[in-house]
DNA sequence: TCCTCATGTGAATGGTCATTCACATCAAAC
DNA sequence: GTTTGATGTGAATGACCATTCACATGAGGA
């Protein structure tokens, strides 16, 4: 066997970046230490010198997951400055995150997460309202400036907005690649700037 | 031990009860035999007599589900002839169907059913289209009696009708019930038939 | 060069789970 | 009342899987 060694920190990030991968191949059933090692070539057991135990790893990939989201936020607000822009652009970065990798919203989203642990739970809840006040923080300025309507609930639309890709997304996935998202997305987004945008 | 017997019909519909309450409180991960048969008092083989496998259960919990979907439409459409007000009851209907049965939406919208056969896949993708189908009726209904913009595409509204609901219920779980589905519901259909409707 | 410790390996362990089977038991037809 | 077939039971089987462990090995400091 070709033992090559590498040090705990690259390890961590291979083995989250496999299970993240995985996931949205075989979903959270098919998750499991065999297939991660497999992906990095390493044997089972090699993987516990890197991780305490499973649960570590879906943490870790809750992790990856954030900073996937919370990048997304912030490159939208350098490509833009315009609210309604950002929100746009915001919502086509995250078609794109679900293309790349389909587990991303499929772990956010899903539910089936931490349904052992409450905290994984509320890491999850802590994760998607981060991503919901970055949403409303967009809103606000752009209630501020005029270009959304100012009686409008930030926190309601930010829900909705996630609602634009949600179910699409799981359209995508259960049509197995029929149904456009980018279509869809597209024509919702138009029908949402209609409603919030000030006339 | 009490050995009670029952016809097959009886029991397939206590045993497909029992898993989509099962799915409501333990995931699609904790849903066993074990934890089935003992919900309605049986020996874990007994299930057997019943049904040929694990994965011929969870197409019965299927058409639970499927049936309890267009269930909904039908009572809502008795209701009210108004194709709006029909939309409004739709979605409270849903938002009911998630406090009675949380196994609902997310067996439907959580992608993880399915993962191992594309025959199941495809059956959430029927159920889901046939909702949608529904949806888009009612939508195309209010169109012709100019209710609803006529320029809007009723597909898509469909969708975009889906993701009122969903994404509000996934924060209800993962917040373990604290944020307010209801509320969030109400709001955003404000908005929502705000933009659909005829000016 | 050698030591040492972090990292990697293969085998073993213990648990969970779906499924099967030989046997028991009830209910209904005769 | 007896027979028969459908339904229920407990034990067993085999697969899968997370985790552990004793041992091996490589890389970097001494």
């Amino acid at each position: 066997m070709t033992t090559v060694k590498l040090g705990t920190q690259v390890r961590q990030e291979q083995i989250a970046r496999a299970a993240l991968g995985l996931l949205a191949t075989h979903g959270l059933q098919g998750l499991n230490i065999k297939r991660v090692a497999q992906r990095i070539g390493m044997v089972p057991s090699a993987i516990y010198r890197h991780f305490k135990s499973k649960e570590e790893i879906l943490d870790a990939v809750l992790g990856l997951i954030e900073e996937r989201l919370v990048g997304n936020v912030q490159a939208v607000c350098e490509e833009s400055a315009d609210s309604l822009e950002r929100l746009r652009l915001l919502l086509m970065h995250h078609i794109q995150l679900i293309r790349e990798n389909e587990a991303v919203p499929r772990v956010v989203f899903s539910e089936e997460v931490g349904f052992g642990d409450p905290a994984k739970k509320s890491r999850l809840y802590g994760i998607i309202s981060r991503y919901l006040q970055e949403v409303e923080e967009i809103l606000r300025r752009g209630q501020k400036e005029g270009a959304i309507r100012a009686e409008l609930d930030p926190a309601t639309v930010a829900v909705m907005f996630l609602g634009l890709i949600q179910p699409a997304a799981i359209l995508w996935h259960v049509s197995s690649g029929r149904f456009d998202v980018t279509r869809q997305a597209s024509k919702a987004w138009e029908i949402f700037r209609e409603a919030i945008r000030t006339r």
